[in-house]
DNA sequence: CCAACCGTATTACTCCTATAATACAGTTAT
DNA sequence: ATAACTGTATTATAGGAGTAATACGGTTGG
């Protein structure tokens, strides 16, 4: 059985997408194995004092991804494949590039700009200084 | 005069960011320098077909930033000295994509994947939320 | 069978963002 | 002085995102 019990108090975004990223963290840890049952909707939304609609959105995008099986009425368990590990870890980095990217657009930064400079500071390592204007 | 008739018609993200990304880019360009008078509010909306209060919105950035410079009631010009601009520049390039950078690399990206997924998502943008249905 | 679970769908509420409507106040040229 | 501009502040509206309330129908074990 997938635990939630160290699903963590704090953390950024809405719980859904906690709930999702806290899923995939298991998968790529290894934590939580091919066929592992998933906790139920009521019990995840019980556990974090949240409605079960926001665990249920936050199982439909894990079952998107492949990661969980759900029949109706039935229990839920986990997919766990080389595939869905490799999808997984892809994800992850696909979020990571996300957030990046939403930073970028949201200072302003034009697309081409953007790419030419990463490029150039990329095998710059002593680039991170840290000071604001 | 500061000139919006090369103001793209369509473009991504709310208005009001994208007359500041419109600015910037003149400034960087050089086709907007110092003590040039901006077009007001309402000239800037009547072009556009938007409230002035959005252009206004715009503006607040943009004299945050320290590019255009407002007394009420009087016009407002633009503030394009090698501070700005540098400024700007800082801003833009420096404190951002070196935050890219670290922040990729920190995640075990290939540089080359890294472009390629940040050019593929740049358009996106989308958080996460709804592929597949 | 049937009670107690399960997943799912529909609808509504709340909050936030982007934009608009309106009103107010300062500057400037005539 | 005053008309015609200017910037600015306040409030309202529309839409979307996140979450909740509720109800419905499927599965399963005793």
């Amino acid at each position: 059985m997938v635990s939630f019990a160290a699903f963590p108090a704090d953390g950024e975004g809405p719980i859904y997408l906690r709930i999702v990223r806290f899923v995939r963290a298991g998968v790529a840890a290894g934590t939580i194995v091919d066929g592992d049952e998933m906790p139920s909707r009521r019990v995840v939304s019980a556990l974090l004092g949240v409605n079960p609609n926001t665990v249920q959105k936050a199982y439909r995008l894990l079952e998107d991804e492949g990661l969980i099986v759900s029949r109706s009425g039935a229990k839920s368990y986990a997919s766990v494949t080389p595939e869905t590990v490799e999808a997984v870890r892809r994800k992850l980095q696909a979020e990571e590039v996300s957030r990046v990217v939403s930073a970028l657009r949201r200072s302003g930064m034009e697309k081409a700009a953007a790419l030419e400079q990463i490029s150039r500071l990329w095998d710059e390592d002593e680039q991170e200084g840290g000071e604001k204007s």
